[in-house]
DNA sequence: GTTCCGCATGAATCGATAG
DNA sequence: ACTATCGATTCATGCGGAA
């Protein structure tokens, strides 16, 4: 039966009241050191991986053995250079008996402007995959991509497939048009993402497009697997769960967020309630 | 005064010759671990990064202190996940002295082919840039990207990209159809570089596309600087520092590798003699 | 001179088979 | 059990020849 909760709770402590081995994808965007102080709790960057380390070693027993941990995650920069705290926290992991099975690229299509004069605007961040096996679960088709050889020019390709991905944007699937491209030639993606940050939400603090959680739900999970995001903030990964009949679990310790959430979340129950093809109810604790 | 030179030796031997900072920019793709065995010198993934610590560090004695050192490496898949010999790499080469100022992402749009049941195909490669002070040399107006008003949504920025790239093909700047930009708005880049690699090319195979050390080079130096290529191939680094009125110099412990490069220099060195407005030759030892 | 189409070619990775 | 080799898989691109 499926199943939505979530939690007004610090992680770490509702993380251990979690069963072992329940949880079919974790996808979470932390929060990122010494970031955004005073909107989140901000976690030092010295102390970031000592910090992170119990979550990640609570998420391992709570995954399923073949399940996901994605983390979104990109270092700041500390004293003009690239922190090295992320880099760190994979090598410490992999101690705790994770895999760094692979490096997703999320490719910001339109990310912050700003000029500095030692770098340029950053326009990608990390998507680590870590799993419990070299076996997981993983369903490829369901995020396969029109291409091919349909268009009458290798230029027009380009730009549909571009375009396509650009439907992506609000949703959980490809988009409404995805229609058209039924029965045409499909092909596997690649570890590259190209997806738009989501400039409308005010509110957030992490700009974490729903396509994003989207793309990894429906690679990892099927309809009725169960999705946890320990860190929700506003509630972006549990509305694509929702939207895709994943069950989900969040936690969010700041209270502002948590409403936030709730409220997005009860909002989308009644849209999918008023539909006549989904009775379907989400009950919250 | 303008000067060329590369070496058919072992780089760690002939940087040892090089005076301290006399370079301003290094540029070089070194052999991936455990690859191409029987055409390169195979270095293992287990001693990976002993081996380079070496050249890392004669590069950072033969630096300008406001030059920059770009690495161009992509760590395999060892045992199904990630090899972390390149993360570990940064980790040593920081305790080295050098500052982990960016990480470039070199997105490769026709990435290898393939199938496989726990990953999808691997369409990126890092490019890490190191400097040795907080302040460098940066010239960043020499990778302006011309933006068209035409586009209306935000896939501008990627398919100008793209376009640039393919007019970038031989050449050191923005290609023949560059009068097409003049008196359009351009923009800075992003960190997120797209480039394809070279195929189909008969006569070398260089997996580096001139676009990507091109871009560097205009990035980091002007005209005259000094480019250093150990890892230097069959010369691409060389060729796109030539064209750019750079002074290179290059090593390469193949020697098969070492006279491909010759031949390539020496013949776009008759291309330019041929040229009315170009009459720089390009002495080699 | 264009445009169009066929074809070879990759810094790959996995799994099976063999020593 | 652990390493070396080989076949299968897959697709964006440049090039050359054809229309």
């Amino acid at each position: 039966m499926k199943r939505d909760v979530i939690y007004n709770d610090d992680c770490l402590d509702r993380l251990q009241k979690i069963p072992d081995k329940s949880v079919d994808l974790v996808v979470t965007s932390p929060p990122y050191a010494d970031n955004r102080k005073g909107v989140y709790h901000g976690v030092s960057i010295s102390q970031y991986v000592e910090w992170f380390l119990p979550i990640s070693s609570e998420i391992f027993r709570v995954l399923k053995d073949n399940g996901s941990f994605v983390l979104n995650i990109k270092e700041r920069t500390v004293n003009g250079e690239r922190g090295t705290y992320v880099i760190e926290l994979i090598l410490q992991m992999r101690l705790q008996g994770w895999l760094w099975t692979e490096e997703y690229i999320w490719h910001k299509k339109n990310c912050y402007p700003g000029k500095w004069s030692n770098r340029f605007r950053d326009a990608w961040e990390r998507c680590l995959h870590f799993t419990k096996q070299k076996k997981f679960k993983m369903y490829q088709s369901a995020v396969k991509v029109p291409m091919g050889s349909w268009a009458s020019t290798r230029l027009v390709n380009l730009s549909d497939t571009d375009r396509v991905r650009d439907k992506a944007k609000n949703d959980s699937g490809f988009g409404k048009n995805v229609s058209n491209w039924i029965g045409r030639n499909t092909v596997y993606p690649t570890n590259v993402l190209h997806m738009a940050t989501e400039c409308g939400n005010v509110n957030h603090s992490a700009a974490f497009p729903i396509s994003l959680p989207s793309w990894f739900i429906k690679l990892f999970t099927r309809k009725g697997d169960v999705v946890l995001d320990p860190f929700m903030g506003s509630g972006t990964t549990a509305i694509a769960s929702i939207q895709l009949g994943r069950s989900f679990i969040g936690m969010e310790v700041e209270e502002q967020f948590y409403r936030e959430a709730l409220q997005r979340i009860q909002k989308l129950g009644k849209m999918q309630e008023s539909k006549p093809n989904n009775s379907m109810k989400h009950p919250l604790t």
